[in-house]
DNA sequence: CAGCATCCATGACGATACTG
DNA sequence: CAGTATCGTCATGGATGCTG
């Protein structure tokens, strides 16, 4: 394991070595920098659910901008996490589908999803009596 | 369950009825609108070892500017995820510790963050694929 | 030691217009 | 239909200096 990375396996004890660095390097940070963007979650979860052309992801995701969608499913296809697939006909008919890959982040993203369903109320509570004071 | 809550319990099957609107309160969006950021879940995961203070935090994650750290902490703090606590001493000195919500948060992104640890190679080597293209 | 205030650079994002 | 190009806006975050 290098210096930065960490996978918190146990708990308190045995502070997993990430020496003192908690360097930019850190895959928790690289893989937060490239979801904990506006869309991408959102689009991985859609395109977990089944395969999906460009306008439906974009009807399906109410207030994404064109640029934004495209720019997004290029992000997640640079990352291997989706896939392009192209039918020649006319006009053009472009399918965008999870990959192997993505389908684990999605599994991995799970327990976090469910968590927001049944927490974030606790949070906003949370808010609510900080600002009141 | 509300419009634009989805929980993605099961797969497929249950499309888990977030009707079309995929809306900007859904909770998934709310939790990575807080916890996208820079220093956030690195923050978490220090505290998730034990309490720390101020300046101890500043020197275990190397790179965070001293208005980044203030700023990350009182958004934890409002969210309910972290408390602080100040004793009177001269200087004063003031130590953070992350809530039972807290913890659960952490526990819930376990997944996620051993998920980077594992396959952000992978991601990085999908990357290096399409830029050589 | 802990932390706020200020200034500034960068980039994320949205709106609009145009192309194969 | 599926994009690209361009422009403007705004929020994020870094650097610096000051306070109790």
């Amino acid at each position: 394991m290098q210096d930065g990375t960490f996978t918190l396996q146990g708990h308190p004890e045995v502070p997993t070595r990430h020496g003192d660095v908690f360097a930019a390097d850190c895959p928790t940070r690289q893989l937060l920098d490239r979801i904990g963007d506006k869309w991408s979650v959102l689009i991985l979860i859609l395109l977990g659910e089944g395969n999906l052309r460009h306008n439906a992801l974009k009807r399906r995701i109410q207030g994404i901008s064109q640029k934004m969608l495209s720019q997004t499913l290029r992000s997640l296809e640079r990352d291997g996490l989706v896939t392009r697939h192209v039918r020649p006909t006319v006009p053009v008919e472009v399918e965008y589908r999870i990959t192997p890959l993505g389908h684990g982040l999605l599994n991995a993203l799970r327990l976090m999803i469910d968590w927001a369903g049944a927490k974030m109320p606790e949070v906003a509570a949370a808010q609510a009596a900080y600002d009141r004071r």
